[in-house]
DNA sequence: ATTTCTGCAAAGGGTTTGCACGTAT
DNA sequence: ATACGTGCAAACCCTTTGCAGAAAT
């Protein structure tokens, strides 16, 4: 989905465009990984050093609303957002040194699903996180 | 692993087995499912009334440390505790309307691996939460 | 004109911490 | 005897909220 297409979505819900709003997602837009709230608001402030955090906690809500934002909850207790721009329901690829994310298409193994069939649990939606290092970062910690 | 056995690794780690922290690691050990800060809290205070909600996040650090401890954050935002006792990684099957958890043993798809390969990603570690509803609260919202 | 949105500051709620006392070893 | 652990209360930090003014429709 390109940018346009989420602003149009915001509007059609009846939310108005504001600046800050703009920003906001834009931001989020841009960036190739989730981000912390602290990066998403310098990030924000550098293209409108007066918006306030309260503002993008209140976006956040527009976006969950939406069903764009993506909440990643990492082990080590942070939180992290990302645009959920994808039709398919993806993960992410999470480097555990540098940070960057890449997101991989889904696909829990049939005999997963055999599994879970078996127990006549009815599934309705599932989280995977996959923590390792990057191809870059390996070549670097190869180094040393 | 019996609760002995998780006493012992607690003891030989150099910690003291105090009449809180047994009653603490009990509670999670009982329980057969994974459980709130405050249903830990309850859970406790009716074996030690006097027992301060400190006590028990001071414990979760001893837990971490033993590598006993697993967190498990919701989509809902809230975090849920249990103990990892299985030698085998697994995941849960976690009820939506119940709250129960049934481990189940882990298996990333072939294929799946090779995507992850094919990216050159050292994957180290992954973190699989699947929601659903149990059999019997599947059977309990058909009768509505 | 009307409704929604924002900045500000204060409140809230879960988690952590300092301290003096208590307990296990 | 000593080091570790606990209860209590205060501190912390992230997030939420009430309000009055600002901006979008």
């Amino acid at each position: 989905m390109d940018f346009n297409k989420v602003i149009d979505l915001l509007k059609n819900s009846g939310y108005k465009l504001t600046n800050q709003r703009k920003i906001i997602i834009e931001a989020l837009y841009h960036s190739d990984k989730p981000i912390s709230m602290e990066e998403w608001l310098l990030l924000t402030k550098d293209k409108n050093p007066g918006i306030n955090l309260s503002t993008i906690y209140r976006n956040i809500d527009v976006l969950e609303d939406l069903g764009l934002l993506e909440k990643i909850r990492p082990k080590d207790d942070s939180i992290k957002y990302t645009l959920n721009l994808m039709e398919n329901h993806s993960h992410f690829l999470i480097c555990k040194r540098c940070g960057k994310a890449e997101a991989i298409e889904c696909c829990l193994s049939k005999e997963f699903k055999k599994v879970i069939e078996d127990k006549e649990f009815d599934l309705i939606e599932h989280n995977l996180e996959l923590y390792g290092y990057c191809k870059e970062c390996h070549n670097e910690l190869d180094k040393k």
